[in-house]
DNA sequence: CGATCCCGCCACATT
DNA sequence: AATGTGGCGGGATCG
């Protein structure tokens, strides 16, 4: 079987090669049908010179026979293969894998030979690594389990992960597309951006925590416990924004704990993580369980992940010996920075140039639909293929539908582990309950492409138009250069965090990328350096090369003092912080605001969330508000813990401490207030600083999308005024209907180009756009029902807007043009209390989400979005 | 004996 | 109901 394979497939090492391939892919496209799927029966492919039929047969005949001698005695023989096959081919292909790939010894007969690492490896021989763009591989399950001489489940397995990174898509029942490795890098930065987020702090912790003292999950946890409860809420916030079909089963699903898995690499400064550690933090919620089994089960998964991500050359098995004793681990050894796109060839210069060159050419053209929903635009196949709208419904229910959700769950996921990641964190602080707000991520995978297109998409407006713009933050780097490689956080270039100031003015700028540094605590903060914020244009950000990424990641053992590389700025400042990593200092102050702290899990900002804000602010606002709403959520006692848990950390800390240091800092500004501009005039946004509030998040790189719960308010009434929050993240959610916004739930809206004059309101359409009354449905109405008000000259500026494109598809997310006041008319006053608190809160409050995470009975699993959905929405109070 | 992880049952989801 | 997906964990194998 093999040989067939690595006849077809070429230089085995999938990773290196670029597009070797031929094989099937032509077959496929079939473009243009959106994908009625023609389910197995035909495959797509027709090979012309199918070379895979008679290596279907043959395998299928083959490989019984051969799993039957293995297993029987064959242990022994390490050339099975040559064997078997007795091909003269046989020969070759083994000699290939050896050069390859070759972790694993092949050879082995039995087991090894069966591993899910090799399979995957035979899998991704198949395909090549960079496929024309043009050209759509279509996989067959059944196809390739038959090649493969394996069962479909098993395939499922490494397609699952694949998922994960976007390597390939699901298409159809049976069918996945494959995309190779063009968008991985976008899609390890994403990976990375939301991974710091969430689990940056975590990761930190983990280590430096387990190296030095043991953490003790369980206690914790059980402590927290009570806090915990909010996190479901979080989560559900989050998968609201999935389509409300799919989630529950799959939420969990290998594809999920793939992403975070990854994720911790990303984040892990020594970019190496134990097995144990990964299982304690993707175990997440549930933990207060008595996890053994559960441990186990975790770990076991793991194994089937680390396999075919090792298959992938992402990670290698290592042993790390720690205090403790020598544990099983892996690192990474994939990209570790992400400039664009670390893997591509084409790449644009990190530097400020964003997008223009090469995603044209890669890109098909780009489209827009309304309904925004599809993630993949990047394929043109895709896009093209399928029709927006009616079709697109079709679909829905079909291959397309599948995807999307999944994609949508992708983002929800995120969201969650975020969110996760912070109560983790929170409790470990202590802090007291707080829902966090699940932060957003956009994801990446396809925003490569819709990228693209954009030439101008580049922010102009933000260098150019507002030189003064103060604040900008990692975020508005980023998403000012949505295409930029960036060095991501880690650069210099970093705009500068004030903590003392709430809110960041801007001037005049038309847009606003609000990006808080959702990141809490990540490297951005870190970068920021408080200085250069206005100053700094997305070029300089640009300006980081990636190298520099990659010193971080050599340097795993910092001490806390020394800055590394890249992040000297941040570093420092977290040494500073840094004595308590985690901890977040903050005085407690009473808050008034929202009153949300005081529930539960959702207004409270916990110093977590606080972190998260750093906005890095050119301007100093106002501190006080900041303060207030920082110190509030912060209890003495949490304080004490923090402190506590402090010391022991900081040791640690030292070593592999990620550049989390943002969380330390207590003071953000709750929110990010825009001055009207011209076009604005009559709008004020505010963006929380909170994650819970108003996590701002800027898509990857690339995409500048943003997930942010926008407040907006009547600039005159803004002191008075507190904000109303767009639902729109919620969108898939159960739709609620204006009032009830899940405080959480942020807006996700990318908006690939904008002019830089032009402003851009995006809101929920409830919100904003009086006429939008809230639809209840999320998926079918969506698409109609979003509403985009482009300002003409929005249009044509950018050329391509994208709503929602990563993470609320349907949702209703109108752009609005400033010019529409229309939209003001909300009464703020009504509104506002009740949405404020819904701002504010987070879903903790709602429904008890430890009973369904708990159980994991069947129900809950089917309840589960669902549910959750309507919890929260239930929950608003509105 | 602990680390790995194959295998495939079977629940849940989709057709 | 049939079939696709994929969670899950027993228990075999490896080291």
């Amino acid at each position: 079987e093999n040989i067939f394979d690595r006849s077809r497939m070429a230089p085995k090492t999938p990773i290196k090669n670029e597009p070797v391939d031929l094989s099937k892919q032509k077959g496929c496209t079939p473009e243009r049908n959106p994908i009625t799927p023609v389910k197995l029966t035909d495959r797509p492919q027709p090979d012309p010179w199918t070379p895979t039929a008679n290596l279907k047969i043959l395998v299928s005949a083959a490989s019984p026979d051969m799993r039957d001698r293995e297993k029987k005695k064959e242990l022994f023989r390490p050339i099975e293969n040559s064997e078997q096959s007795d091909t003269p081919d046989s020969l070759q292909y083994d000699i290939v894998d050896d050069s390859t790939v070759d972790e694993f010894e092949k050879q082995r007969p039995s087991r090894k030979q069966k591993s899910l690492g090799l399979l995957c490896q035979k899998f991704l021989a198949r395909y090549p690594s960079y496929p024309l763009s043009t050209e759509k591989t279509t996989i067959s399950l059944d196809e390739v389990a038959s090649i493969l001489g394996v069962e479909r489940r098993r395939i499922y397995d490494i397609v699952n992960v694949l998922e994960s990174l976007h390597l390939v898509s699901r298409v159809a029942k049976n069918q996945y597309c494959w995309h190779g490795r063009h968008n991985l890098s976008q899609t390890l930065k994403t990976l990375q951006e939301a991974g710091e987020l969430q689990y940056g702090e975590l990761m930190t912790f983990f280590q430096q925590k387990e190296q030095d003292l043991e953490y003790r999950f369980g206690e914790r946890k059980k402590e927290t416990i009570p806090d915990t409860q909010d996190r479901p809420l979080l989560d559900f916030s989050e998968a609201d924004c999935t389509s409300a079909s799919a989630n529950s089963r799959k939420d969990k699903s290998l594809r999920i704990m793939s992403q975070k898995f990854v994720m911790l690499f990303l984040v892990s400064k020594t970019k190496i993580v134990t097995l144990d550690i990964a299982a304690k933090i993707l175990i997440e919620e549930t933990q207060d369980t008595v996890d053994h089994s559960k441990f186990k089960t975790k770990v076991r998964r793991l194994y089937d992940i680390a396999n075919v991500l090792t298959s992938l050359g992402l990670i290698k098995k290592v042993h790390v010996t720690e205090e403790r004793g020598r544990k099983p681990a892996f690192k990474w050894i994939g990209p570790v920075e992400f400039p664009g796109k670390t893997d591509e060839p084409r790449g644009h210069s990190p530097t400020s140039d964003p997008l223009p060159q090469t995603q044209r050419g890669v890109c098909a053209p780009y489209q827009i639909c309304p309904t925004g929903k599809q993630r993949f635009t990047r394929h043109a196949s895709f896009n093209s293929a399928q029709p927006c709208e009616g079709t697109r419904r079709k679909v829905s229910s079909e291959p397309n539908s599948p995807r999307q959700e999944r994609q949508d769950e992708y983002h929800s996921k995120m969201i969650n582990l975020a969110a996760v990641c912070r109560q983790k964190i929170e409790e470990d602080t202590r802090n007291p309950s707080m829902a966090s707000p699940p932060s957003l991520l956009a994801l990446p995978g396809d925003s490569d492409f819709c990228v693209n297109p954009l030439p101008q998409t580049v922010f102009p407006v933000v260098q150019t138009d507002v030189p003064n713009l103060s604040l900008l933050n990692g975020v508005s780097s980023q998403a000012l250069h949505p295409s930029m490689p960036a060095a991501s956080k880690t650069e210099n270039g970093k705009p500068t965090l004030l903590p003392s100031q709430p809110f960041l003015c801007f001037p005049s700028s038309p847009l606003f990328m609000l990006c808080s540094s959702l990141q809490e605590n990540n490297s951005r903060d870190t970068l920021l350096t408080t200085g250069e914020v206005g100053s700094r244009s997305a070029e300089a950000q640009a300006a980081v090369p990636p190298a520099a990424c990659q010193k971080r990641s050599s340097h795993k053992c910092m001490s806390p003092s020394a800055p590394a590389d890249e992040e000297p700025a941040a570093k420092k400042q977290t040494v500073e912080h840094s004595d308590v990593p985690l901890s977040l200092v903050v005085p407690k102050k009473p808050f008034e605001s929202p009153k949300a702290e005081s529930t539960p899990g959702s207004g409270c900002t916990s110093a977590v969330h606080l972190e998260d804000f750093h906005l890095d602010l050119a301007s100093p606002a106002a501190p006080e508000a900041a303060d207030k709403e920082s110190t509030k959520p912060l209890d003495s006692r949490e304080q004490e813990k923090w402190s506590q848990n402090k010391e022991p950390d900081e040791p640690s800390a030292g070593k592999e401490h990620i550049s989390k240091e943002n969380a330390n800092q207590p003071f953000l500004p709750q929110y990010l207030y825009v001055q009207p501009t011209a076009g604005l005039s009559s709008f004020n946004f505010l963006f929380s600083a909170n994650q819970a509030s108003g996590a701002v998040s800027l898509a990857a790189s690339q995409l500048p999308s943003l997930s942010v719960p926008c407040v907006v308010v009547p600039s005159a009434a803004l002191a008075s005024f507190p904000v109303i929050c767009s639902p729109t993240v919620t969108s898939s959610l159960s739709p609620v209907p204006d009032g009830s916004f899940t405080a959480t739930a942020p807006m996700n809206f990318s908006v690939s180009g904008l002019a830089s004059t032009t402003p851009i309101f995006i809101g929920t359409t409830a919100v904003v756009t009086p006429k939008v009354s809230p639809t209840p449905l999320m998926d079918p109405q969506q698409p109609a029902h979003p509403a985009l008000h482009l300002s003409p000259v929005l249009a044509r500026s950018c050329s391509a807007v994208k709503l929602d494109s990563p993470v609320c598809v349907g949702h209703p997310v109108t752009l609005l043009k400033l010019q529409q006041p229309s939209s003001a008319p909300l009464t703020p006053k009504s509104i506002r209390p009740a949405r404020h608190e819904a701002f504010f809160k987070t879903p903790g409050s709602l429904g008890d989400p430890i009973a369904w995470k708990k159980n994991e009975g069947n129900q809950t699993r089917n309840a589960s979005s669902v549910q959750r959905r309507l919890e929260i929405s239930s929950t608003s109070p509105d």
